[in-house]
DNA sequence: AATGGCGCCAACCGCCGTCGG
DNA sequence: ACCGACGGCGGTTGGCGCCAT
């Protein structure tokens, strides 16, 4: 009945990987590809549990990853997909491609958050916070709470989705964090994100989610040449992407634009 | 120079929908 | 049709490093 058990929960390590565990990992997903993570500790001599595997891949050893802290655009954008989507991270990191829906989230929980709260924003409403009552503006001001109690009051917080896709999020003009936070965001990074935002990305939301997730989950093969570029991608891990100019954001918004644009024109 | 607090982020946990057997 | 593993997701935690005192 059913399937074989994921990995027996005796022996299997847990905690920060090694350069040797991310090398039989690389090595093995670059032999066999990206199939049945179950299989993977075991046959790549892993002593893991393939969901930790497949974390790892995906959160830090996938090769198209960006590296460091995402740029105002990057931000803006997604300030303005959590206002539409909610805590959907894994559909705004696929609208940002070399981002992962972890990422994404930490950054949110430790800049966003606190960049909005500053402008005035409620991070779960993305409404002005005036109108809060006395208590609960003390909670989300805060920022002297200690760090156990401010971690409770911040996942009770980020629990559900301030508005649903289907709640009217097509109006782009309503969206109060794009008009409020443009401001701060410079010519060529406003433009990129008027780019992004106005292109009619949330008409086919489901065919372009598909489209971005070329890259990720299965496809992996792709046009990248993993052969190629492995060694020298392990290089990189020492001194992160970034460091080889990797950072190609242009490419990527220029990619993204036309993405959407593509998809905008069925 | 020591130390305590805080920020950041990688990794784990647990739930849920999907799908194989 | 049902059971249960798989894969994906969002929430949470632990530990390291930085900074202020």
């Amino acid at each position: 009945m059913g399937r074989q058990p994921c990995c027996d929960k005796l022996g299997v390590k847990k905690g920060p990987w090694t350069a040797d565990e991310d090398n039989k990992l690389i090595n093995f997903i670059l032999t066999n590809g990206q199939c049945c993570w179950r299989a993977v500790p075991k046959l790549a001599g892993l002593r893991r549990c393939g969901k930790s595997c497949r974390l790892r891949w995906t959160n830090y050893l996938r090769p198209d990853l960006k590296r460091g802290l995402l740029s105002e655009a990057e931000e803006q954008l997604v300030i303005d997909l959590h206002a539409r989507l909610g805590n959907r991270w894994s559909k705004i990191a696929a609208r940002l491609p070399g981002r992962t829906d972890n990422e994404i989230k930490n950054h949110w929980n430790t800049h966003i958050k606190k960049k909005l709260i500053k402008m005035g924003m409620d991070p779960v409403t993305h409404e002005p916070l005036q109108k809060q009552p006395e208590n609960q503006k003390n909670e989300c001001h805060n920022p002297n709470n200690n760090k156990k109690t401010k971690k409770t009051a911040e996942s009770s917080a980020g629990n559900h989705h301030c508005k649903e896709e289907n709640e009217s999020v097509m109006d782009n003009s309503s969206s109060p964090t794009k008009t409020e936070n443009s401001s701060s965001v410079n010519t060529d990074e406003s433009l990129l994100l008027d780019n992004l935002i106005n292109t009619s990305f949330w008409i086919e939301e489901e065919a372009l989610w598909n489209n971005n997730n070329n890259l990720g989950g299965h496809g992996y093969g792709g046009n990248f040449s993993w052969e190629e570029n492995w060694s020298w991608l392990h290089e990189c891990e020492d001194f992160g992407i970034h460091d080889f100019g990797f950072d190609c954001l242009d490419d990527f918004e220029l990619n993204a634009i036309n993405t959407t644009e593509t998809e905008g024109k069925h």
